[in-house]
DNA sequence: AAATTACATGAGACTCATTATCATTTGCAG
DNA sequence: CTGCAAATGATAATGAGTCTCATGTAATTT
């Protein structure tokens, strides 16, 4: 079986010079299945256990060029490693709830806040390439199981 | 002279049984004045200048606790290091636009993406501590002089 | 299908921001 | 003025990410 992306690399690869080489199509693979924003280190444990052989190089130069292409998105979460995520439709953005408690991410959209962006940059001539927007705290299943305190 | 910051300084640390050293004096009154968006080792090499002696460690650690009291904030670019910045107001938050060719920073405000962004965690029952907001771009000086492609 | 070759990989050295260790110093309460 | 908990400085350690270079391998050419 061939996903529709593993398609789409090899044909993008193609017209690019680029080799599509097992390691980049497992990598690339992991990402679209599992739907988690990973760290290049959970990418290479996982591939790995699955009897991958792949170094830790190979990883962060594959998810450059997944980036590079649009196949994957890279994400800050400000706490000191880059993680990744699939990018299935280029064209459409979404932003990120974090949870500080469980580290667990809930992705959402909206369009007025992408508007109101595009608005403040405009204002100061600002040519916007890309933005980034984070909301950190307690999700409701951390929340509610919190102790109280004494 | 003693500024306000430091004055609070001083009372804040006596009230939690911190010292108000001269390093951290030091560093406070450099971010207080310079209204910049500094990283660790900028400040470092800023005292030195100043024939203040700190040690990188000390910055560090100052800058942690500036953090915990609210003095400062701390930010991440997504370049590889933080940058802090003076937190006059903690009340007021703002967001940042950064150029991605100069590196100039910008602040903006915008009250109706902070009620979006309350709204948005509300929703799932996400209680939010905290948001950032980044926008990557050209600035309007930098889109001026823009040599025209071959 | 074998040869060719430019691109990709693996292993490990390296960089650089940040953190930890630990002996020494110092703010500040009593 | 003294005692001591907290802070500092020097430096080692960590950890994410990058670089090097010898070797391997897609994919094109013959």
């Amino acid at each position: 079986m061939q996903t529709q992306a593993e398609g789409s690399l090899k044909r993008v690869f193609r017209d690019n010079a680029l080799k599509a080489t097992p390691q980049r199509l497992d990598v690339l693979k992991l990402l679209m299945t599992s739907g988690e924003h990973l760290d290049a280190e959970e990418i290479y444990k996982r591939l790995l256990k699955k009897k991958k052989n792949v170094s830790r190089a190979t990883i962060y130069r594959t998810l450059e060029v997944l980036v590079e292409y649009d196949f994957v998105r890279k994400l800050d979460f400000a706490d000191g490693r880059m993680r990744y995520e699939q990018n299935q439709n280029p064209d459409e953005h979404h932003d990120h709830m974090v949870c500080q408690v469980c580290g667990k991410v809930f992705e959402f959209f909206n369009p007025q806040i992408e508007a109101l962006q595009e608005a403040i940059a405009q204002e100061i001539n600002f040519q916007m390439l890309s933005h980034t927007m984070h909301i950190y705290g307690i999700c409701s299943a951390c929340g509610d199981s919190a102790d109280p305190v004494a």
